[in-house]
DNA sequence: CGGTAAATCACCCGAAAGTATGAGTTGCAG
DNA sequence: CTGCAACTCATACTTTCGGGTGATTTACCG
């Protein structure tokens, strides 16, 4: 769990940054206009903001948005995944592609850049014998791997 | 949508209560001790949490929606292909498009060139306002017009 | 401690897909 | 006959896909 200590130092060095950025946004202009109220707020809201933003990235590769709906109609378990030897990724990046999502939305959704979204899909269409993302798709849902 | 605003209304009654709460907080502890570098961090880590948990509210209700059913059943009947507009023509792309059938191939199948083949699909996305042909297949399934 | 698989990202390049526009042909209803 | 919708095709252009290759970082297994 190297990755996630990882993450939260990059978090934590991140706010900390912010922290100082605060600083001066106080001496600058809050504290002339003695408005405590309104600097505590501005504080509060940005960091609403910023923890939502952390949340979903934290909550990402946990909650698996699609992924835990889909299962409901086909459950994405090992065994059928490793008979065609699909990663977990693999399968989520299958499941976005279903859903007539882009390379480009795809990468957005799973927080990853589009170069590492093309990579899946090539492995993806490599693995289902598919040249074409519907190809793989149709084939997918014959096999039994998407609803 | 009545659910939507119920939740606005939690958060936000909930976001309420704990500005109240800091009011309390602040006026107890922090300003006795002058350290207003203190209790703007305190402010800055508490929304951040609060952040993190109303993002994961936020994202939670959002994954539902995704569950895009897939409704089996689909005669290709001339009065469901009328309620979107598409033309037979249409349907028979809609259909060799939907086997993964790239361009090319559809064109050779219905013996017309790659440039009507194009056509017929540009106008298959703008009728079911879609944007890629992945897209328009899961569209196309979900109303019925494909199994 | 190595070996391995998974996941991530980058760069290049050609092919496929999609957009926009125009236009010719047919068949049919008004 | 005229207008319209469907079907056909073309040209030019932009964007997206997909293949190929290589690299790095983790996590896990023996």
């Amino acid at each position: 769990m190297k990755k996630y200590w990882l993450n939260v130092l990059w978090y934590g060095g991140s706010l900390g940054l912010l922290l100082v950025a605060l600083q001066v946004f106080k001496y600058k202009w809050v504290l002339l206009k003695n408005d405590l109220e309104g600097y505590v707020g501005a504080v509060a809201l940005m960091f609403t903001v910023i923890g939502i933003w952390v949340g979903s990235r934290l909550l990402a590769g946990k909650t698996q948005p699609v992924a835990a709906i889909v299962t409901r109609h086909s459950p994405p378990d090992k065994a059928l995944l490793a008979k065609h030897g699909l990663t977990p990724r693999e399968y989520e990046v299958l499941q976005l592609m279903a859903l007539g999502h882009s390379n480009q939305e795809i990468a957005g959704q799973l927080y990853v850049s589009l170069n590492t979204v093309k990579t899946h899909i090539s492995s993806i269409l490599s693995k289902l014998d598919a040249e074409r993302r519907t190809q793989a798709v149709q084939k997918a849902k014959v096999l039994g791997l998407l609803p």
